[in-house]
DNA sequence: TTTGGTTATGACATCGGTGACATGACATCG
DNA sequence: CGATGTCATGTCACCGATGTCATAACCAAA
């Protein structure tokens, strides 16, 4: 491959000339920069950033790491293929500034992250971000402070930058929605309960209860997303055979994903209940997908991954340029995202039961 | 950050010396090798791939470049994510041998792509991949001879090495193992008609009915899917509805992918037909999140995306390293790959018709 | 005319590793 | 016992850019 040596012998200029018009750093006369620019195309030069770098000491790379990309959709993956969306909202946001970005996953075995990083320090990758593949908290190893690290869809212990869905908030949205739609008893089939967003979107759930004066009443809240067990519709089939059959039955489910929703509107058809006209169903993530093309379209609310990875590497990005400057202080609290609730076929704004506030009935 | 200098000085011993522990290419003292052990770990040192680069004149690198990341599950994606699982299979045949991926999307422009490369090729890549959203034909701008490329679901006119899934083959096995199962009236619904896979998986139905002896019927074909359309489901609804009205309707309905098929369970519920009982239903692409969550689940094929990366990978791997001989004829071939048929319960094996050959009615 | 400033260009050192080669101390072999 | 080989280590140049400094030509201001 040709060299910056080999451009200035054929344009008969010095290799620095060369580097000024490549980098347009400093004046260069017209002719010579035209014999530069012929010689730089007649041998297809390509400058190594391996050079350069090594002057520079900047790398213009950044690292990702994540098990979203070798981590198949296999059991442990509830949520569909979030980190998916995230890696490629902060990929949008990376080319946007210039950067390069370097990937590499776990493969799903964490013990590989520090060689993962390793390799990426070898690089000399100006950050760093860790995308997780559900809401959780994580356990990485130190990474020298002069790289900045930022988490995606996770947090820490020790306070590392981190962004994350506004679970609580999404969910209480949606129950406001809801609620604001007429209903009153609204059931929640919740994702495992080991997981931080069940917990969050409980509480969300509960808020939104609480916040209109409806009473929070145990009976409409399971867990329905046992995880590895193989008869999950079974598990799910019975929670709703128990629901339907309260004296006071929910005239709205909501599933913790739309995954779940998917599978309860299976289990509703065959029962013979129809979507939406004799009991409502939401889900969670706006996997579109599965929202848009069930029929009738899933009301749930939109995740944005996207818009995590986005504000993610914004973040880095501003790591990285104030890397001088001490990090400020709320640069330590982790920054919530959140996305609308879309408002589609699956639920009725006149749900098919008793109803105390009619006004709010009839409004579409 | 400390260099190879650094530690040999606290090693007090020679730069070279310390490079050897780092490579183990020539031997060192116990005593010696342990002094800069402890120096380096002393340090943190971290050897810099550039320089280590500029004299080996190789990064361990491979570039990847595709919409998968950018691109959202937009209008464009008929098929789902399938990309993404491509990258995925990249990944981790790259992670296996050591190679580094630098990733890079198009944001859904073409016309980036040269400076991607551009970019990839700064950093001296040592081969390059292209991965198309949907099985396509690709135009690409050229890449040095001596930077081996490699497209993943794609081809193009001058014989670049391809790996692409075997679409005819697929939906032949699907159609072969429905007739197998007892089915003769199998109706076909396929994804556009300008797309490539359409054309391949037509002619697999076609040869597996005639393979069977069974006529080609031009009634049960019809394309499905007309993208950018608002009104798909009714086109889909009017679509089913003739095909049942038809004198002899079909017992199946081979949909051109999973996403199709969860349309469909839809409109079938919603007319009161029971699926499985009283007509089958069939998917493409095992989108498992899809197929398996559905209810009953779904019949479909696997397209096994994660495979044609890692042979895709493979294939770029086995490039960079007989790089030095000419690259042999059947390299320029497409290499096909395919996935096994997923027998789930949206199929019976006894179709609810007049069966001309009853022992293959009560398998199971 | 001398001084000072701008433009255009080159010489050379340097970034951090590694390859080629040299050296000295021992061990082995014919 | 000298020739040869292996081990352990060091010296030095080099990979391909760019930063620093020098130089030469030219023009304008003093």
């Amino acid at each position: 491959m040709a060299t910056i040596y080999d451009v200035a012998r054929l344009a008969k200029v010095s290799a620095k000339t060369v580097s000024r018009v490549l980098n347009g750093d400093a004046p260069v006369g017209r002719e010579t920069r035209e014999a530069v620019e012929v010689a730089m195309a007649q041998l297809g030069y390509v400058p190594s950033n391996a050079a350069r770098m090594m002057r520079s000491q900047k790398s213009g790379l950044v690292g990702l790491i994540t098990g979203a990309i070798s981590l198949p959709s296999e059991a442990l993956q509830p949520q569909g293929l979030p980190d998916l969306f995230i890696v490629q909202g902060i990929q949008r946001a990376m080319a946007a500034s210039g950067m390069t970005m370097m990937i590499a996953d776990t493969g799903g075995r964490l013990d590989r992250v520090p060689h993962l990083i390793q390799t990426f320090l070898r690089h000399r990758v100006e950050g760093l971000i860790y995308v997780a593949e559900f809401h959780q908290k994580v356990e990485l190893p130190r990474v020298p402070a002069t790289t900045p690290l930022v988490l995606a869809n996770c947090f820490d212990a020790i306070g590392t930058p981190a962004v994350l869905p506004d679970d609580a908030r999404g969910q209480r949205d949606l129950v406001n929605r809801l609620i604001e739609a007429g209903h009153r008893r609204i059931a929640y089939l919740t994702l495992p309960l080991h997981m931080v967003a069940t917990t969050l979107r409980t509480a969300g759930y509960a808020a939104a209860l609480a916040q209109a004066g409806l009473p929070y009443d145990p009976a409409l809240v399971d867990c329905a997303d046992y995880e590895g067990r193989e008869d999950e519709t079974q598990i799910l089939w019975d929670i709703i055979d128990r629901l339907l059959r309260l004296p006071d039955p929910p005239t709205v489910l909501c599933c913790g994903n739309d995954k779940m929703a998917l599978r309860v509107y299976g289990i509703l058809r065959s029962r013979g209940v129809k979507v939406p006209d004799e009991i409502s169903v939401a889900g969670y993530d706006n996997y579109r997908v599965i929202a848009e093309t069930l029929f009738p379209p899933l009301t749930t609310v939109d995740l944005s991954y996207t818009a995590i990875g986005v504000r993610a590497a914004q973040r880095l990005l501003a790591m990285i340029s104030e890397s001088a400057a001490a990090q400020s202080q709320e640069d330590c609290d982790p920054m919530l995202v959140s996305g609308p609730v879309y408002w589609r076929g699956s639920v009725t704004e006149r749900p098919a039961s008793k109803i105390a506030n009619l006004k709010l009935v009839r409004e579409d």
